[in-house]
DNA sequence: AGTATCATGTAAGACGTTACATGATTAC
DNA sequence: GTAATCATGTAACGTCTTACATGATACT
């Protein structure tokens, strides 16, 4: 679904997608390219979409059909989306406890380092959508959703920092 | 690491786990019982957790070895988290302009009020956790990641209901 | 001429889910 | 006594990653 929805949006190659599950996708949606292309080729052997000829070094973008259009509207409005998540960053905070508190705090400032970068590229790719056409419209609610889930986790880090900084150290705790 | 990182907070049998999973975990990390199991069997051969005896209805409770600790430390200090998420809320939004703005807008309200359920939860358990203990000061860290995000979730989907509102229906769009 | 980037793939193995199966204890 | 919940597992299948492999075009 998630190939589907970025060939919908404009014809695309495995490459293309690839793309963008590195960029705009990385916080929504990822594969990579030795699962993108046999799934291409499946998608379009079941008719969902289909090759635009041939480009240039071997390029081969796919556009959606009819059948793939409708079968991503039928995923949006009869089947109920998956909650579960994995957060790696999220995970090893509650692990935290087992290391110094001089490693956790570095652990978080290069988790807050990394989020604010992140953020800043997702700003920029914001300002560059089309919103006169209705897939740069919906696209700006994805990474809206991105950008304000970054800015969850860079006040969280910060937050996160300053409270490790109150914890006792390995040393303090067992003499305790 | 998941695992390792619950057992290590206090021991736990594979049922415990799954509840873990189902509760605070399901926006951290997630993995079903027929995973869980052989891979306790797994941690359990290698040396990394042990089995602490047998309790009522064939429960088994695993407590994390000193290698199993240290496993831990080596993967908090010497590895870096893998940033790439999966998020189909938010996958989904970004193919919200192939089906009515109507049905966009009972996509978004359905998916605001299920955050909104999480929040509370996850408040509650916010407020259970013991704080004199350095397992529970980490879980805070985790919980409060948590927290923030479900606000921006909420926050997002309030503020996307109320963007899509001023979409142009699929039939003046095809009209203008 | 050489390096970087563009571009697509296959095969093996690891990871994860679904369907199925079993039995103990507790609550009504 | 019957349903719900607790509790653990196996087997088959599907998904995803890692390692490997290849070639075209653009830039310097």
């Amino acid at each position: 679904m998630a190939l589907l929805t970025l060939i919908a949006g404009e014809p695309r190659s495995g490459y293309d997608i690839g793309q963008e599950f590195d960029g705009v996708l990385k916080f929504v949606w990822h594969s990579k390219p030795t699962q993108v292309y046999p799934e291409l080729k499946r998608l379009a052997a079941e008719g969902l979409i289909r090759e635009q000829g041939e480009g240039p070094r071997g390029r081969r973008p796919y556009e959606i059909t009819e059948d793939g259009q409708s079968e991503l509207r039928q995923w949006l409005t009869t089947t109920a989306p998956d909650h579960s998540l994995r957060n790696e960053t999220v995970l090893r905070s509650f692990a935290l406890w087992l290391v110094e508190p001089e490693e956790a705090r570095a652990f978080l400032s290069s988790e807050l380092e990394y989020h604010r970068i992140r953020l800043r590229g997702m700003r920029v790719l914001t300002q560059g959508l089309d919103l006169g056409n209705p897939n740069g419209r919906a696209a700006l609610l994805g990474l809206e959703a991105g950008v304000r889930r970054l800015e969850a986790m860079i006040s969280w880090a910060e937050w996160a920092i300053e409270t490790v900084a109150t914890w006792p150290t390995q040393e303090e705790q067992t003499s305790a």
